[in-house]
RNA sequence: GGCGCAUUCGUCUAGUGGCCUAGGACACCGCCCUCUCACGGCGGCGGCACGGGUUCGAAUCCCGUAUGCGCCUCCA
């Protein structure tokens, strides 16, 4: 028994039709004129936001908070706003809110309107809080505010993705929503500016779950409706802890240094904890917006799985017209400090679209293009009659493409009686540096011929 | 400790009482392709946490147990 319109899924009107649906069955007196008057009576469609702290980079929860947002907002025709929540002053870091932005932009997350700043609403919640004060629904504590809940009764909500869930009233304690110093705490915030900003449906981590009785009751106390909630699960790494340092990347930033692709990250995320089927993995963002729905949304959290994130990296990457993966990887490049010749880039881009999963592969695959190589002797062992036949047979070969290359080597194979892998293996060694490569011909005519004989000639003297 | 939430292959999931001999994908293993790697093709391994009910019939409904996680800040 879960969602609100269980057996109902097949359009989208229920979802946000079904509104206010909270109930609180408190023994109390009724409830006076309401203290928000803000301009929401008015709003139909739907409108979501995503609250990140600025604390430090984007998490790659908090991101796939914000792609259920948008997915749902999108496909709703809603809006989806960005807040920043940076009432704790103390833990804000100076560039976090510009590089939760990039972050966002990065994965095509964009949001309507300006963002907001919650700080920015101090004095609206002060006013608020005096009221409450007044009302005798709030009262001070050592110089801080706290709001009064209910003591009897329950507290509950029908929340899309769990059902419902219902918190007895003697549970919940007074919070605090003014702090001493004047500033108004997240509990107290949070709920007001969802309220101010006309926000119909709460989206977020179900570790909220706790809080959202208490404001749940503030939300009633100053008269305002009720948004619907949608507890999204947690994200944790592959040992079922939280996603931290050790697990690999976690921040967003983190995964575009690593070399994945925004379009990826979107299809990658939106799997975790949701599914429109059980066959479908691979969707455009056109296609997550088109299919996306809260009621399909699970509520057990899942394991970040690395692995299938690269597969799904490499999918991608093949799948990009050669032109666009060039033009990827030149962006790549060039924003992880690599100066690299774009002509020779573009032209090395199409031998290695097929073989790597993320773009930071490059620069260790095909750096030999770029660089000096210094092949071992180890690697090398016994090669050498083969790399000084490699070298008689293209020091005049005609023309010098791949296909005579191989030709040409193939011949010099068979004339030494060698096995093609184990004639070419030293060849691949001395002309890029590694038992593993791109293919050896299509290297060696981009190299060139004079690159290709002098490693040929270093590496030969080397063998012997 | 209190309260809450969750529990299908190692992982992401499909499944809403008979279509399930539980389906798909990643990973893993084997074979094929092959200049390495990768891609691709074929095949395989592997799961309903446990115990009671309800029912002609349960992965699906109910109860309990276990385990995991979250929250109990004048953090968000």
């Amino acid at each position: 028994m879960r969602g609100l319109c269980v057996n109902t899924c097949t359009d989208s009107a229920p979802i946000a039709a079904a509104r206010s649906i909270a109930v609180s069955i408190p023994p109390e007196e009724e409830t006076c004129a309401p203290i928000c008057t803000a301009a929401y009576a008015t709003r139909m469609a739907v409108r979501v936001r995503i609250a990140p702290s600025p604390t430090g980079l984007l998490h790659i929860g908090t991101a796939r908070t914000a792609l259920f947002n948008w997915l749902f907002a999108r496909h709703e025709g809603g809006e989806f706003r960005l807040r920043i929540e940076n009432t704790d002053t103390s833990r804000e870091v100076a560039e976090a809110v510009d590089q939760i932005q990039d972050s966002l932009r990065w994965l095509g997350l964009d949001w309507d309107g300006p963002h907001t700043f919650q700080l920015d609403r101090m004095e609206d919640c002060r006013q608020v809080a005096e009221r409450l004060l007044a009302d005798g629904k709030a009262y001070e504590d050592e110089g801080a505010i706290r709001f009064r809940m209910p003591d009897e009764g329950v507290t509950a909500w029908d929340d899309i993705v769990r059902g419902r869930i219902e918190y007895p009233n003697e549970k919940l304690e007074d919070v605090v929503i003014v702090r001493s110093d004047g500033r108004p705490t997240y509990n107290f915030a949070s709920p007001m500016e969802d309220v101010w900003d006309g926000i119909t449906h709460v989206i977020r981590g179900d570790d909220h779950i706790p809080n959202t009785p208490k404001q749940l009751n503030i939300i009633r106390a100053v008269g305002a409706e009720i948004p619907v909630y949608a507890h999204v699960p947690m994200i944790f790494g592959m040992d079922g802890n939280k996603l931290s340092k050790r697990h690999g990347a976690q921040a967003v930033e983190e995964f575009r240094t690593a070399g994945y692709l925004p379009e990826t990250m979107l299809n990658f995320l939106a799997l975790l904890g949701w599914a429109p089927d059980g066959e479908t993995t691979l969707m455009s963002r056109d296609e997550l917006v088109e299919r996306f729905s809260l009621e399909r949304v699970s509520p057990s959290p899942s394991q970040f799985d690395y692995q299938k994130l690269d597969w799904m990296n490499g999918v991608y990457l093949r799948a990009l017209p050669s032109a666009e993966f060039a033009h990827r990887l030149l962006l790549w490049l060039g924003e992880n400090g690599f100066d690299w010749d774009a002509e020779r880039v573009t032209r090395a881009a199409p031998l290695v679209q097929e073989k790597i999963a993320r773009l930071d592969e490059f620069p260790g695959f095909a750096g030999f293009f770029f660089r000096d190589v210094d092949p071992s002797e180890a690697d090398l062992d016994g090669g050498a009659p083969m790399l000084t036949a490699a070298e008689e047979a293209l020091i005049a070969l005609e023309p010098f493409d791949a296909p005579a290359i191989e030709a040409a080597l193939r011949a010099a194979a068979d004339r030494l009686e060698l096995k093609p892998r184990q004639a070419f293996q030293p060849i691949r060694v001395a002309v890029t540096g590694s038992k593993v490569s791109p293919g050896l011909f299509e290297s060696i005519e981009l190299l060139g011929r004079e690159t290709t004989l002098s490693r040929l000639r270093v590496a030969g003297s080397s063998a012997a």
